[in-house]
DNA sequence: TACTGTGAACAATTTCACAGCA
DNA sequence: TGCTGTGAAATTGTTCACAGTA
């Protein structure tokens, strides 16, 4: 039992299990970034707010990472993580919509380090197509299959009003993605095979309020034991 | 049975139910804008890719909304979500960090009409202070508790770089906020009592790289009779 | 000693299936 | 008939506790 390449089939894999991956994978690089080597099950848990034993378990639907005695190797296990979730290469990304969200999109920093580079955006207003941001080309959206087409791009990012949203997730299969983030809101409809995720600013809030709401509910009423604590995801 | 108010005390709510109820919203807005006055679980299930039978279970752990028969009459249930999540009324917001990301939050149309009002901003850069963006004046970041404090706001969205992240959730927890929504990478510390939600960018594009690499695997390798669909929350 | 990996126990969540109301 | 609300069953996910390795 020691380090390995992750396991290339995994058969089924929970999606929280996936979502706590990248928690994982956000944890070691503050972890190496601090200049510690190594780190354990128990420390990475009560950084994210988890048992020891789930980390260890979630880590171990993929291959077996650690070391008996000493932990996890920060680096190794990083780049066995980046692995699983397939960002151990570039992958190339356009953005549909370059309003407000759009452009925060374009210049977020975050994106490249971790894989991610947007290759091109598109946006309907003619003003804009020509123009470069973050030297990021805007093309106009009629040209999106095209554009996708050729330049390979794999994800696509819509930042379009909800109206839109669907039209432009359908263009964006049709030019050839596989996978989805949208911003809008509303729930899309893609093809089988295709894979999306949603964000949705409003309802992000909403799990706060939530929380509040009730806390202030249970403290008026009448000290109900009632302990809903908002730690959704962690950050 | 029939209508009646959200029950008072949920007692012990699991956080995927909030989750879900923030989206049943969203498509009964959409419902009521496509002029239907009515819909039921199964109609809501099919939309956003649940079973019939979860809505109602959801549901039923805040009262009973629907009209057997007949399903549910939206208006009500919006107004019933909307007073569980508690945005029956206006939540007021700070914004921390006026950058990319920070000036796409302020002309974010979708959060007024779901409850939320930007009220101030801060930055330490103080060139942006003073000046309006979209007529949310900018602040001094060195005033944020003063400022915080005075105009009651309850809920902060921290939009600054990861390594002042924590500083400044800490600001605003001590000026009286009662909830953060983080869009930096990184995991906050926040006191018992205080909720918090992550948003980040990159883990959102991994959840589907995970999925597109996994298909590809088993794709390439030989035909496992794996199912992983990343049809995470909606959208 | 300090830690991992894991079967077995437990807990939570989802689905089923049906009684009951309009 | 068409639909809800809900116990009971099935499934899924989490925690415990410990054997085993460095």
């Amino acid at each position: 039992m020691s380090s390995s390449k992750p396991t290339t089939s995994p058969v089924s894999v929970p999606e929280a299990v996936v979502n706590r991956l990248s928690m994982y994978l956000r944890e070691l690089q503050h972890v190496v970034a601090a200049g510690k080597p190594t780190t354990s099950s128990s420390q990475l848990g009560r950084r994210l707010g988890f048992t020891d034993a789930q980390v260890r378990k979630d880590l171990a639907h993929f291959g077996h990472f650690g070391h008996p005695g000493i932990g996890y190797r920060c680096q190794e296990l990083i780049d066995a993580i980046r692995c699983i979730l397939g960002t151990d290469r570039q992958w190339k990304v356009a953005l549909v919509g370059v309003g407000n969200l759009g452009r925060a999109l374009l210049g977020y920093r975050g994106f490249d380090p971790q894989g991610f580079e947007i290759v091109a955006a598109f946006d309907a207003e003619l003003s804009k197509v020509g123009n470069e941001i973050e030297s990021v080309p805007i093309y106009d959206i009629a040209r999106l299959r095209e554009v996708v087409s050729a330049k390979q791009v794999e994800l696509g990012m819509v930042a379009v009003p909800a109206e839109h949203a669907q039209a432009v997730a359908d263009q964006l299969v049709e030019a050839g993605v596989t996978g989805i983030v949208n911003f809008a809101p509303v729930t899309l409809k893609v093809p089988e095979g295709i894979s999306k995720v949603g964000v949705d600013l409003a309802r992000e809030l909403e799990q706060v309020t939530f929380a509040v709401a009730n806390r202030l509910r249970s403290a008026e009423h009448g000290a109900e034991l009632d302990q809903t604590e908002a730690t959704k995801t962690g950050s």
